[in-house]
RNA sequence: GGACAGGUGGCUGAGCGGUCAAAAGCACCGGGCUGUAAACCCGUCGCCCCUUGGGGCUACGGAGGUUCGAAUCCUCCCCUGUCCA
């Protein structure tokens, strides 16, 4: 990867990105031929990682492949206050230890994708927490209202009547500062980020050093293709998940996002892509599915949930692994052995399941509420949901 | 400090003394269709108990109160916004 001339570099990490800002200074900055600084900043509260993240830990690793210095940074010191944004809830401090174990959580995610020999991983507590009350006050005065107002999210709110706190103000600076402290070469976030990584820009000329080159990507789509990918939303294939998992969920999303997620999830060019759309959307997107998780786990272990999914899901046979539950009872009505085998959030549930015909019991579809006895051993379906009860 | 507006189910948002477990839309879940999808159609959609129909409990920011009866009225408190100072 290093034999690349310098066209062939700013096209390989180009790809991809949302926006460049500005465009030509990243082949200005290459040319320097020194290792450049890239950062990309995390949340210390959610280790959890989903293939939204993926989009930009691919382009990270993009330019670790060239060579370049990859920084990590978490933005713990968020964490270290409480944040108390999110609605009436307010979050407790998280301690060190729990930063420090998030960030382990982190590491062993996100190797699965950059290169930890060549990931300097980092904190901005370091320079944050000992900053003095008069420090904050000199970094706020390089900034107006007027220009934090700029922020889309934060005029909208502000126009719409919805609550903004302060600290919330300071978010944008203390990033931007993040990036004078590292002096970064280049910043990487989501397009949602482009304001933060912009105010960047602008700390780093006050002080001197040569304004960071910003790169968004963009953000990725969900499972059902309109909103964003997240936890809360439960539209999101997590990077932990058993390859099985991953299958079912890939093969789930419509035609139109599954070239969308060839395009920011997988290697493959535009071109390529282009092809693909004339072949069956099918194996196309069981393809697409396999890719992925081979990213993941292994192309043995993606070929060995394509085969289950075939089996299962297409084919409406028993998977390999069901879970099975143990019950303690003699005898117990059917749906409460699904509520208890979590096969329904609860007994109401269940009870409506039954009404509706939609459980099957060793493969006989149940009509009323018959009760199970053990010892025995059952194996029940509702939906895409199967488990295995005995006692 | 003062005046005003508002806080309803996972979300948006009606209701403004009983017929309200609470309209409508979305999401979720189940069924149909299909390429396994998406779109579309149908059903369900607080919890618990017995059951093809009922019964109980909990719920409309929080705590009290009025009333046979409150999401709906009153009091205090908390939270959010607007305007004035």
């Amino acid at each position: 990867m290093t034999a690349l001339s310098l066209d062939e570099q700013v096209t390989y990490l180009r790809k991809g990105f949302a926006e460049v800002i500005r465009e030509e200074d990243l082949g200005e900055r290459l040319k320097l031929g020194r290792p450049l600084r890239v950062k990309a900043g995390f949340d210390p509260t959610a280790p959890d990682l989903h293939l939204g993240h993926t989009v930009l830990l691919r382009k990270m690793k993009h330019f670790q492949d060239l060579g370049h210095t990859v920084i990590f940074l978490i933005g713990d010191m968020t964490g270290l206050i409480g944040d108390p944004t999110g609605r009436n809830l307010t979050r407790p401090p998280m301690t060190r230890a729990d930063i420090e174990r998030n960030a382990e959580t982190y590491k062993t995610q996100v190797f699965k994708i950059l290169d930890p020999e060549k990931t300097v991983v980092d904190f901005n507590s370091k320079w944050l927490e000992p900053m003095k009350f008069e420090d904050m006050i000199r970094l706020c005065s390089r900034y107006t209202v007027a220009r934090i107002l700029e922020r889309d999210d934060f005029s909208k709110r502000y126009e719409s009547n919805t609550p903004i706190s302060v600290h919330e103000f300071l978010y944008p600076l203390a990033q931007g500062y993040d990036s004078v402290m590292l002096k970064c070469d280049v910043e990487l976030g989501g397009t949602d980020q482009k304001f933060n990584l912009l105010v960047g820009r602008e700390l780093q000329k006050d002080y001197g050093q040569p304004p960071q080159i910003v790169a968004t990507v963009p953000l990725l789509e969900g499972l059902d293709g309109v909103e964003k990918m997240s936890k809360s939303k439960g539209n999101y294939v997590g990077i932990t998940e058993t390859p099985e998992e991953m299958f079912k969920k890939l093969m789930s999303i419509s035609d139109e996002l599954m070239f969308r997620y060839y395009e920011l999830l997988t290697d493959k060019t535009v071109a390529e892509i282009q092809v693909l759309k004339r072949e069956h959307p099918k194996q196309t997107k069981m393809e697409l599915a396999r890719i992925i998780i081979a990213d993941f786990h292994s192309r043995a272990a993606a070929e060995r949930a394509a085969d289950e999914w075939v089996r299962v899901v297409a084919g409406g046979e028993v998977p390999v692994d069901i879970e099975t539950v143990k019950m303690e009872e003699p005898s117990m009505r059917i749906d409460k052995v699904l509520a208890r085998a979590g096969l329904a959030p609860s007994t109401s549930e269940a009870n409506r399941l039954v009404k509706a015909g939609s459980v099957e019991v060793n493969g006989q579809k149940i009509v009323e509420f018959i009760a199970l006895t053990f010892p025995g051993e059952y194996v029940i379906r509702t939906g895409k949901k199967w488990k295995k009860v005995s006692g």
